[in-house]
DNA sequence: ACGGTATTTTTTGCATACAAAATTAAAACG
DNA sequence: CGTTTTAATTTTGTATGCAAAAAATACCGT
């Protein structure tokens, strides 16, 4: 018994697709790498190709998936050049996004991201690994917020989802998330202190430590055991044995 | 007798549409806030419906066009705010390009950007706007080109894309023309020298001027005389007298 | 004549149908 | 047996058909 929505599905079919779509290849359920067959997708989500075909393009545009000419879409998939590059383009938007911040915060938008911090510490003292994972992410988005530029947070957003397909595990160590807490903490107090310079660098070295963890992470998936977790390699990691 | 493409149109009819679609959107032979009519562009680009839908789902996630649930698609309409948020955004980004550019340029390279720098002066001297907008974007280009990151490279171009539609004209006058000019020597001694931090801070500034002499525009478009040359009214400017 | 309601027309959104291409399987040949 | 060729199947790409919603027009009451 399926809790499907039979009332009022009425409109945006390719929407609600579109989304359910970017979660699957966020969340991984769509391996990078992996093609995305029409038909099936069509029974999985019990819709007709049409809405799906244009999930897909909107998809494509987002660079969440590659369009092969007259061989349907794939799960993009990226080199460690592509990471590199994305991040860097990631670190910029992350970079301004901290400079306006500091420049354009409020008070209560500071409070609520002081209170925020101290339940991350809060998660960080239980070494609650996924709290502390949804605090991060809530205190980074709110920071966006801050910088007041929907422009700026959307295309942010945007990029950023390409990476989040890559799963990759920040702060392995107690060592390496300590001093990710002080980053935090730091950045608080340039946030309070109107610091743009400061924040701006704090954000730019914490995402720089963060690309470092998943680069690292990614070679070591590829170079000594090819058990392709979510392969680079362009296609096919299956060959007859 | 319309010179159509019978021979090898068996591949991309939607990629084919949604780049006239966007070139239409981007040289304003679609208005901002203009609806995009199903029907009349199918016939005008002699296409149906689905690869129709599909590039606008595509131009949709770009930003170039709004859908408004069973209402269709409209070509953006910029308010002041968002164009002052794109201009945030790009700054930043054309900003992150120079910083990399001067540090990753090739000999060849710069030698290139010389060349048409100095086609520019040429076009400068004898007040050649079109040859100046044509080279001024190449010169651009090539410095996106010469910072070496595709992901940053493909984000500007479609950030910048909405603007584009704006049809600004920069350079109304001869005084900002020439310090335009002076600016963009400077920008070519930055990158001989390697600044990345002097090459971002005037290409920064660059854009900021632009900025401006669009918001002045824009403004006086608007407020004066409700001609509506690119309405940034969200809809229908034309009411009853 | 005017405001509001009902009806027609248009337009959008989705599903399906069909054609070309690609992929796979089978067959023929060496 | 392996390799290439050929046929069947699947899959993608586009066009068309149908239903709901929106817009436009006509109608009606006051």
């Amino acid at each position: 018994m399926t809790a499907d929505i039979l009332s009022l599905p009425r409109t945006a079919l390719h929407s609600h697709v579109t989304h359910r779509l970017r979660q699957m290849l966020v969340e991984n359920q769509i391996a990078p790498g992996a093609k995305l067959n029409e038909r099936a997708l069509c029974e999985s989500l019990n819709v007709s190709r049409t809405p799906l075909r244009e999930a897909i393009k909107t998809l494509a545009a987002e660079g969440l998936v590659v369009l092969l000419p007259n061989r349907g879409a794939v799960a993009v998939s990226l080199s460690l050049d592509d990471v590199r590059h994305t991040f860097e383009v990631m670190t910029g938007l992350e970079g301004l996004s901290g400079q306006l911040a500091a420049e354009r915060i409020t008070e209560t938008e500071l409070m609520e991201i002081q209170a925020l911090h101290f339940e991350m510490m809060a998660a960080f003292t239980r070494r609650d690994l996924s709290s502390y994972y949804r605090l991060n992410a809530q205190i980074h988005s709110a920071i966006h917020t801050a910088a007041k530029n929907p422009v700026l947070s959307s295309t942010y957003e945007q990029v950023n989802a390409r990476l989040q397909a890559l799963r990759f595990r920040s702060n392995q160590n107690d060592e390496k998330w300590h001093s990710a807490m002080q980053e935090h903490a730091l950045m608080i107090e340039a946030l309070q202190a109107r610091q743009p310079q400061v924040l701006c660098d704090l954000l730019v070295r914490h995402l720089e430590q963060k690309r470092d963890v998943v680069l690292d992470q990614l070679q070591a998936s590829i170079s000594p055991s090819p058990k392709s977790s979510h392969s680079v390699a362009p296609f096919k990691t299956t060959r007859k044995a």
